[in-house]
DNA sequence: TTCCGTGCAAACAATTTGCAATAGA
DNA sequence: TCTATTGCAAATTGTTTGCACGGAA
């Protein structure tokens, strides 16, 4: 699974012009190799695992090249820096304030939110670009 | 209403042992003047036209007051600088990730999915410190 | 051989902080 | 008076950029 994303994002770049590097490789492969949604820095741990020599200048210039591609995003998750995903992982994220849990719920809780803002105003909502803040059950209950 | 607004303000930091100082009246002043959103630079445009004195720490250092006080909060809307609001203004905002434009919504657009995820997950949505982005009507249709 | 991609160090924007001076209560 | 508040400048954090060199195609 980690691999077939890491060949499609590479290809997505082929196809764009753009050139495969070592970085880049080792970049990707950093990136498809969990389901979660590191930041830069815990992006670069990983990817120094496999080639200790990347600067972070190229980890910041590949997501956001994955971004304009169409096949990374960044996602803001409370205060701090962004964090980076593969676009095959779309859903929303509910983040604790309080004890910054992080859930991932299905994309399509939204839907019912959508259809009545859309009807409404014809606006369009998307907001895989930023999380749902709330308290989680755990929190809310230790009162 | 901005006066009453910048009252009941100053009365919440009295009453929590703090002290009333010019800056601190201009900084208010100037924030429940509109019911808009603004950032800590254009608040301090609008405070320097009262008294150009005020330091631009001083500034952040009373939003986080205000928002410690629970009589302030900031919401992130898109990339760039936090902005500041009292806490008698709460609602939701669109904000179209094309064009930049703002739509406020009530609160309560959000609570049938509110009751959704707080009876699947037991986690409760506050949700007003980020925004929602997407495509508003106009830019929707331009494609 | 061409440019694209990269390293490096400096630039940047938004925000925070330490500390001495100042001013509310 | 006594201590909270402020100014100032420096430090921080996350991210971007200019430019010369090196490596994919």
């Amino acid at each position: 699974m980690p691999f077939e994303r890491t060949e499609r994002a590479l290809a997505a770049i082929r196809a764009n012009g753009g050139r495969i590097t070592s970085d880049r490789r080792a970049i990707i492969e950093a990136l498809a190799e969990g389901s979660d949604h590191p930041t830069v820095e815990e992006l670069a741990e990983r990817v120094w695992k496999r080639n200790p020599d990347v600067n972070l200048a190229t980890i910041y210039r590949t997501v956001e090249l994955l971004e304009n591609l169409g096949i990374g995003f960044h996602v803001h998750m409370g205060h701090g820096p962004s964090r980076w995903h593969l676009s095959d992982e779309v859903h929303q994220h509910l983040v604790c304030s309080v004890c910054g849990a992080v859930i991932d719920m299905p994309d399509e809780v939204l839907d019912p939110l959508r259809e009545q803002i859309a009807a409404t105003t014809g606006f369009v909502v998307d907001a895989h670009h930023f999380s749902l803040t709330g308290t989680c059950a755990d929190c809310s209950n230790v009162t």
